[in-house]
RNA sequence: GCGAAAGUGGCGGAAUUGGUAGACGCGCGAGGUUUAGGACCUCGUGGGGUGCUCCCCCGUGCGGGUUCGAGUCCCGCCUUUCGCACCA
């Protein structure tokens, strides 16, 4: 038998809520009990991609934790938003498609039936009348919209851009998407080809997206990432002439303009445009070899030859402008193209990479910064690495005593300064002979938003022959995928769209010229970059979203999501909505003024022991890494062991059939492959779904990453078996209407309020810092103290039934009904704390003798610090361990601890 | 390599500003109840001690330090997890 018919009541109680519209939002805010109108509260989960595998126990945890907050603000007098919706577009379905002939439509369509069924089998409370669609026309039509607007704004533009190209998907890859020069999605090879794409000048607004972070409340790793990843840096722009090449010049961004004299040679990228200019036909050969070479790596390639720098002369010489020297050009790939300006000086003495580089191909050095108290040292023939801090004395900087041919009037000194000062000098100095600037760079590219995919939003644009674009007329919108039958263009090197014509052949609607419409497609993140506005105002046919409606519910007070989405997700949205800002269509500068991150949720934990793949003798853990035995190299294969073998041996776990071999003991990431996914389906079966709630909040932190045990779900369900007989009694079915005779109109003691209270206290302070593992412990000793008493005031069950509410919903309701009320509790006040039933009479303060604790005492709490002290000395543990010793000291703190500080 | 977070019983985890370490739950043990139970109820459960209504010692990754008192603060290590990867 169950612990309780809880799957009659939650049945019972999603109908009600559904028939009833319990958690419908209207536009205009409801008035509170108090005649107050309601404030806006807009609790938002990520929305999630409805994949085919169906959800699984991760999704519910963010989803848990934003119902609890958003059923207990609505509880407070909020107006609640709390909506849920599909990001719909995206690879799988169109894979599928290419497999099966299924249009991802029908796919897509049935995957959300699906996710929708399951997650409605969970009890949130979303206003599912405004679920949006990220696939559906009258959701991408906006979606275009926007697109209009990042257009108009010149802010998105067409380019020639080597992009990752994967046969195999027949797609155009991000470089976020290509890891290891396979593709993110399925691991197919990768190659670097140039298309014609859509890029959005993301890069203008890179500075405002910085300022943003400061004023938000996120997690400080992600701001970090965040400001990581925009990577602005400030230094300095320098030009070097080109050696018989006047009309040329090579520009470079340094961060050390101060270290212009250490300068020993030039590096350019690879793709950098003047390679062929500067390389002498001697070189030509050995430069095109590597530029080849350079162009089939992949960036991560690159990457790996960390300590093998590699290059190769061009034969070219470039002119430092501070002295007029003559300096190699080398080509390497260590320059990235798309950093800085894709061409450094190097700086062998001050530069790590450069001095790895210049000792390879026996290239000077020269020293130009001093560490501090090092000043009068001579330089050393043979230094042995980069001096790199940023802090000393310039030497070797003097060119104060020459006009520099054809570069400057007057040359510039900087020896003696500091770095600091050696840096606004040599910037001024540049700046007015016209070879450099101050510059700041940034990591952040733009952002390649095309893909040649038919399962995305189609741009809004018609091409002419010239590919010269032309946006269609806002009131064209939206252009609509075409129904197709076919994928067979798929593979061909052009987007699935390319291969129909009917839908590509148009006419400009104003001359009526004959224009081809484009065939790329959106990125799958374009949908999520804007819909939490449109949860605002789904139904809007005029705009996106109405201004007024905006302006109530913006911004989105919570926002909870995986921290996969901490840069690129986070960025994009926060980019639209700044453009968007600027178009005066939001009136907010940042979207999401508090996000969290949900952990992820492992499997079960396994115990693998180690076997040689050789000749099976065990091997033990600690000895295995990368699948081998690090000793051997041998490659040894992982068998999973039952908890029952093993035994914990100090900090290890060993098999008890042979303590010598260490068994790992750790828990994975689900996954299908390893065949420890948790279905939620199969728990909400067993136990149901609030105890599936309750068990995701009960595991611990939310942000915390926590492996699951099925076992554990049995604890918290045992638990609402026991709310549920505390206020049913043995009632055993829904329909009987049943209430525990326990349960008494009498008033309740002091005693009993002070335990209600005292949980009012921790689940109210819990929800509020997100702590759900805590509150529900804070109910869990609630209920053990009811549970213990002759008769339970029905006021008192019923702030319990409140508490309970926002973590075990169905079964609250039902409680709730059995009290006597009917209708839902979703609106009825959260239970106020009143501070005068928390004070307990007498407190129990600990007795320390030299900080260790020799008993306790139960003092009136008003008692004074004398009669404290008194009753601590005659405690009579404690007085065996200040006989006959000199009490020196005498800590107390009320409430709290007695310390006696004793000689020996 | 760089950066961030975290190391507490057999397990998941508690512990406001430094103030009785291990709340709550799982597991385990004992008992009760029941025709039976993977149900329910009660009690116990960090380790050790010739101690078992008492008391003592040890104990929050390791080594130091500050303090009457440290899981909490400081210094130095180790480990794990997660990010980032030649950013000039």
């Amino acid at each position: 038998m169950a612990a309780y018919p809880f799957a009659q009541i939650e049945q019972k109680w999603q109908r009600h809520w559904d028939e009833h519209e319990t958690f419908k939002t209207p536009d205009e805010p409801r008035v509170a009990e108090d005649g107050t109108p309601r404030e806006p509260y807009y609790v938002l989960d990520m929305f999630p991609y409805p994949s085919g595998s169906g959800l699984h126990v991760g999704h519910p945890e963010g989803y848990t934790a934003t119902d609890i907050v958003a059923r207990y603000k609505r509880k407070n007098g909020f107006e609640v938003l709390h909506p849920m919706g599909w990001d719909a577009f995206g690879l799988p379905a169109e894979q599928y498609a290419v497999k099966t002939g299924t249009h991802p439509r029908e796919t897509t369509e049935e995957n959300i039936a699906t996710f929708k069924k399951q997650l409605k089998r969970l009890g949130f409370s979303y206003d599912w009348s405004r679920q949006i669609n990220t696939t559906d026309p009258d959701y991408y039509k906006w979606t275009q919209w926007i697109f209009l607007k990042l257009y108009e704004r010149g802010l998105a533009y067409q380019a020639e851009v080597p992009v990752w190209w994967c046969e195999e998907l027949g797609t155009t890859l991000a470089n976020e998407e290509v890891i290891d020069g396979k593709s993110e999605v399925g691991g197919h090879p990768c190659e670097r080809v140039p298309m014609r794409q859509w890029m959005l000048k993301i890069t203008d607004y890179a500075e405002r997206l910085l300022d943003g972070l400061d004023d938000l409340d996120w997690p400080a790793s992600t701001i970090k990432m965040q400001r990581n990843w925009i990577g602005k840096s400030e230094g300095a722009e320098v030009d070097f002439g080109v050696v018989g090449r006047p009309e040329e010049t090579i520009r470079v961004f340094t961060t050390r303009p101060d270290t212009l004299f250490g300068a020993t040679y030039m590096v350019l990228a690879p793709e950098h445009p003047l390679v062929s200019k500067v390389t002498t036909e001697a070189q030509a050969g050995a430069v095109e070899e590597y530029v080849r070479r350079a162009q089939q790596k992949s960036e991560l390639e690159r990457t790996e030859l960390q300590d093998e720098k590699t290059g190769v002369f061009t034969g070219g010489h470039a002119r430092n402008p501070v002295n007029g020297e003559k300096i190699p050009i080398w080509i390497a790939d260590y320059v990235l193209a798309t950093y800085g300006t894709g061409a450094i000086m190097a700086v062998p003495a001050h530069d790590e990479r450069d001095f790895a580089f210049a000792k390879k191909y026996d290239i000077a050095i020269r020293e130009v910064v001093r560490s501090p108290g090092q000043a009068d040292a001579p330089s050393p023939e043979a230094p042995e690495g980069a001096y790199v801090e940023k802090e000393g004395t310039l030497v070797n900087s003097d060119a104060s005593e020459r006009a520099i041919d054809g570069i400057a009037e007057q040359g510039v000194k900087l020896d003696g300064l500091g770095v600091q000062e050696a840096q606004e000098k040599i910037v001024a100095w540049l700046d007015d002979e016209g070879q450099g600037r101050p510059a700041t760079t940034y990591k952040l590219r733009d952002w390649l938003f095309s893909r040649q995919r038919f399962w995305g939003e189609p741009f809004p644009i018609l091409l002419d022959e010239h590919d010269a674009p032309k946006p269609v007329p806002e009131e064209d919108l939206p252009v609509t995928l075409p129904d197709i039958d076919s994928y067979d263009a798929i593979g061909s090197g052009k987007s699935p769209l390319e291969g129909l014509p009917e839908w590509v052949e148009t006419t400009d609607p104003e001359t009526g010229a004959p224009m081809r419409r484009e065939t790329n497609t959106m990125p799958q993140w374009a949908g999520s970059c804007w819909y939490y506005l449109r949860f605002i105002d789904p139904g809007n046919d005029e705009l996106p979203v109405d201004p007024e409606k905006e302006k109530r519910w913006m911004p989105v007070n919570l926002y909870v999501g995986g921290s996969e989405h901490a840069v690129l997700h986070l960025l994009y949205a926060r980019f639209w909505h700044k453009v968007l800002y600027d178009a005066g269509v939001v009136s907010t500068k940042e979207p999401f003024q508090k996000l969290v991150h949900q952990g992820l949720i492992l499997g079960e934990r396994e115990f693998t022991r180690y076997l040689s793949d050789e000749d099976e003798h065990a091997v033990s853990a600690e000895h295995v890494d990368d699948g081998k035995d690090q000793r051997t190299g041998e490659p040894v294969r992982a068998v999973e062991v039952p908890r029952e073998e093993v035994e914990k041996q100090g900090d290890h776990f060993v098999l008890k059939a042979d303590p010598d071999t260490r068994v790992e003991a750790r828990a994975h990431k689900m996954s299908k492959s390893r065949g420890n996914v948790v279905n939620p389906d199969d728990v909400i079966e067993e136990y149901g779904a609030d105890a599936l709630r309750l068990y995701e909040m009960f595991m611990g932190p939310l942000e915390q990453v926590k492996p699951w045990s099925t076992d554990d779900v049995a604890g918290v369900s045992r638990f609402l078996g026991r709310a549920w007989r505390l206020v049913a009694g043995e009632a055993e079915d829904v329909s009987d209407g049943g209430r525990s005779d326990t349960i008494t109109d009498a008033e309740p003691s002091s005693e009993q309020l002070r335990v209600l209270h005292q949980a009012i206290e921790s689940v109210t302070d819990d929800i509020e810092e997100l702590r759900f593992n805590t509150a529900i412990a804070a109910l869990m000793e609630f209920l053990g103290e009811a549970r213990s008493w002759d008769a339970l005031p029905k006021a008192v069950a019923e702030d319990f039934v409140l508490l309970l509410s926002p973590f075990a919903p169905h079964l609250a309701e039902e409680l709730w009904e059995r009290l006597g009320h009917s209708g839902s509790l979703a609106y009825a006040p959260w239970p106020e704390l009143a501070e005068e039933h928390l004070q307990e009479e007498t407190v129990e303060m600990a007795v320390q003798v030299n900080g260790t604790v020799r008993g306790t005492i139960n003092v009136d709490a008003a008692a004074e610090e004398d009669a404290v002290l008194e009753k601590a000395r005659a405690e009579e543990n404690v007085r065996r361990h200040i006989d006959g010793k000199t009490v020196q000291r005498e800590i107390y703190v009320p409430g709290r601890i007695v310390n006696f500080v004793v000689g020996s």
